[in-house]
DNA sequence: ATTAACATACCAAACGGTCGGTATAAAAAT
DNA sequence: ATTTTTATACCGACCGTTTGGTATGTTAAT
């Protein structure tokens, strides 16, 4: 039954989702799927393939496909950027609402860091895709700097970097603390400011 | 002796800082530490209390004193800020060298976000740094909109965040991927970047 | 009659932690 | 000066529990 498989996939999401990896035990995998061990191992080889297969998910949940964004146009390109990424998150936090802790947030990035401890592949796939992202918005910046659209002696890779870096910035501090603020209206209103400082 | 407990401390850190806190054993902490089980309880409650005196001190090592650095420029501010980081950083890859894993540095976020999960009040404490940070960071950018250094429409805490946010992002990027780049002078250009859109 | 889909009972190994004990040395009593 | 007491530092065998995983079913579908 494949439903059942993905059953098994969805619940220990969550449960990896609220503690770390040798947090969560099988014990506790199996009985939150309302299923017995020998179901699981008839799905899965191991407790650490069920791990690695959930996370390979998860990674590829969060690939931005930049070429749906306008890229004639910098302030454009960011602001469905932003769109996209607000979407994104919101429908990740309704998908687990029912989970209804606020540990959600902390182990977001601690699913994440013990993928790469435990994969080193994922820390690969990781790299790869900052460099797809990197590349996609230092071409935005080019075209936005040849169309006048902005102007600035800074060179097109470090200004792409001040977008992509604050990305990172303005989700941990999200993660951490901001509960109350919304994530896409912080990261607008970091973009704006970066911004309204390149405008010509 | 207190020299034990310390050296205890101290190898329990380079532990921690290589695999998560259920994956290190209490076998692993006593044989690395060339004691046993008796000596380790002498000193400590449990593991878990051990955990938690070391990831305090960890914390608190990250800790950094704005008042150290000129306030009256925002270049030379964020210059002796990058310095300071630079130094604290490469201070702290010193110390742990001889572990020689590369996993070093995504266990570093590891172990934050693990304390995090497993301690609330670690949260509470990042918060009120990053508060106590921001705060600095204002102040400095109402200095030099003041005297004149910088010139823009931007508001204060939006301005301030951009150069608070960069760092996560410089930062998150340098553990995960930038083995190369020396961490101080990624976040140089960042904030270079920043300041060069500015300056008047 | 087979196979797929589960359940149950069980296992060895590993886990954090305890406990009775020893060696050494400082402090107190004689 | 010598003996007795007390405290510290440390050891390692052992304990109960939990761990991920398996062997052997039973039931339901094809």
């Amino acid at each position: 039954m494949i439903e059942t498989r993905e059953h098994i996939l969805n619940t220990s999401l969550m449960l990896f989702l609220q503690k770390s990896y040798k947090d969560v035990t099988m014990k506790e995998i199996v009985d939150k799927s309302g299923l017995s061990k020998g179901a699981f191992y008839h799905y899965f080889e191991s407790k650490e393939s069920l791990f690695r297969e959930i996370v390979l998910r998860f990674l590829s949940m969060g690939k931005v496909d930049y070429e749906k964004f306008d890229q004639n146009s910098l302030k454009l390109f960011y602001s469905q950027y932003v769109d996209y990424l607000q979407k994104s998150i919101n429908e990740l936090i309704l998908m687990f609402s029912f989970t209804a802790e606020e540990k959600f947030n902390v182990n977001f990035f601690l699913i994440m860091f013990e993928a790469a401890a435990r994969f080193p592949e994922f820390l690969k796939m990781e790299l790869e895709n900052y460099q797809k992202d990197l590349k996609s918005w230092i071409t935005v910046v080019a075209n936005a700097k040849k169309s006048g659209e902005i102007r600035s002696k800074t060179n097109n890779i470090d200004i792409a970097k001040l977008f992509l870096y604050s990305n990172d910035g303005v989700f941990m501090r999200f993660i951490n603390n901001d509960k109350s603020g919304n994530y896409g209206e912080l990261l607008r209103r970091n973009y704006n400011a970066i911004y309204e400082n390149l405008k010509t």
